[in-house]
DNA sequence: ACTTTATTCAACCTATTGGTTGAATATGAG
DNA sequence: CTCATATTCAACCAATAGGTTGAATAAAGT
């Protein structure tokens, strides 16, 4: 199962690119369930996109300071054969050296 | 549906990096029925991924030449948070200016 | 015209996914 | 000790995804 293909999975790496957050705050901002949120976290930290960290009973997740691999995995696995579109996206990650 | 979740479909655009392919020749590699080659390229095709020329009864399938859309919003939507990732991503691609 | 080839359409099946609820576990607070 | 809070576990459910088979469509070959 790729990790990346649930948008509220990708939701929950984006949140917590601004910082560390508990279970419970990262599920406030969605309609579903906490136990849904959960689960998410779990597929998440099996895909080690983000890790736990454990403070009594609240657990902090954080992103996983070396993900994308499977993003860049796949894309580096593109290169070869797909260059042209490479340029475009390299252009787009150039202008973001900020 | 993240058209680039599915393994036969990263295959699928692997094998079009090649060249155009019709749909009995994508289909020969892999064990399973002609008809879910044909539907994983319908999908392909309405995320814009791949495009269809019709010669006759034949089906030429192509890769679209401005996609990696999907994959480069993704990673492009990240990089304000995951900036380190990014830079090694950066670097990966930076490597294959061949 | 008939048959073969290339492909899709349609119906169906099964496993998986994303969600639910309710109970369990563990820690912290009064 | 008891109660509330934070989280997971377990069972379940509905929708979807990916596969199947068989029939439909359409173009080529003979």
């Amino acid at each position: 199962m790729l990790a990346l293909a649930d948008p509220t999975r990708r939701a929950i790496l984006q949140r917590l690119g601004s910082g560390e957050a508990r279970v419970t705050a990262l599920a406030a901002p969605f309609e579903m369930s906490l136990n849904a949120v959960s689960k998410h976290i779990r597929v998440l930290e099996r895909a080690e996109l983000i890790r736990r960290r454990r403070a009594g009973r609240e657990h902090y997740l954080s992103l996983n300071p070396k993900p994308l691999d499977e993003a860049a995995a796949w894309i580096e696995e593109q290169r070869r054969f797909w260059s042209a579109s490479l340029d475009a996206l390299e252009c787009a990650l150039a202008e973001h050296d900020d």
